[in-house]
DNA sequence: TACTATTCCTAGCAATTTAGTAGCAATTAT
DNA sequence: ATAATTGCTACTAAATTGCTAGGAATAGTA
């Protein structure tokens, strides 16, 4: 796994608005300017929030952003999944897991990060933004 | 957390040393070459190792490396921690980790991270060479 | 003594990833 | 109209990763 900004800030906005009235309507700079997350870069990964339907928003003036489903129905595992790209907690076991089988590389290596990687997506997935806001 | 190449080529030099006899002598191409490791990058990182303790090296002609302990008693965690830097799940957590605190950022957050560190920190502690030769 | 095999050590480098910035088009409230 | 806002794409500087290169030091062997 890893976990970059992108992940970290997406987190963040969408635990903010998981504190605000469901009904309103928060702008990139609002929330950029609550969690101290550089405006711009917060625009495009909200973006991406949007096109996953973790958001909805609105456009135009008095426009802005609003969580598009109960917080408690966003896992951390999905947002970081679209945010970062697939959890595993190693290069290896990304790798490993997505191609058949290398060479011959030690099996037991392999299987001791898979179950780490099982251990740390259970833990991702029965986690929701309501749980941490 | 985060495992490159460095850890992974570690561990399996490791594990291959492991296999053979403790008092043998194997050099850096014959590691390499087994276990399927650039030799020249392998070679960095025996150097890592045997800094740190883990394997002993004999200079010149015939020479070459063998554990400098038991495989049961160089844990996982050891060996990552060397080769790619303290074990943090997160970019964010090892950044709060050391630093005080930030700003003001979502505590749950951090503790959720902080959590999921602390978990996979124990398994690799507990987990050796021998256990997975 | 020369030669060869090997570790020791440092520097460098190409590709990728990360963390943004810039800027303009589209939309909408006023 | 204008101002505020999202939508979208392209660019870029810095860091990280996964190596490669090459020479110095050491030691066994002919």
């Amino acid at each position: 796994m890893r976990l970059t900004t992108r992940s970290e800030y997406g987190l963040l906005a969408l635990i903010f608005l998981a504190r605000q009235d469901p009904e309103g309507c928060f702008s990139v700079e609002a929330i950029a300017q609550s969690q101290q997350i550089p405006a711009k870069f917060l625009e495009q990964i909200l973006l991406s929030l949007k096109r996953a339907g973790y958001v909805r928003s609105v456009r135009g003036s008095r426009g802005g952003y609003r969580l598009a489903k109960p917080a408690a129905q966003i896992t951390i595992a999905e947002v970081v999944r679209l945010l970062d790209g697939a959890l595993a907690p190693t290069y290896s076991v990304s790798r490993y897991f997505y191609e058949p089988t290398p060479i011959e590389r030690e099996q037991s290596l392999i299987r001791f990060f898979q179950a780490i990687a099982t251990q740390i997506s259970a833990v991702m997935e029965t986690t929701s933004i309501a749980d941490v806001t």
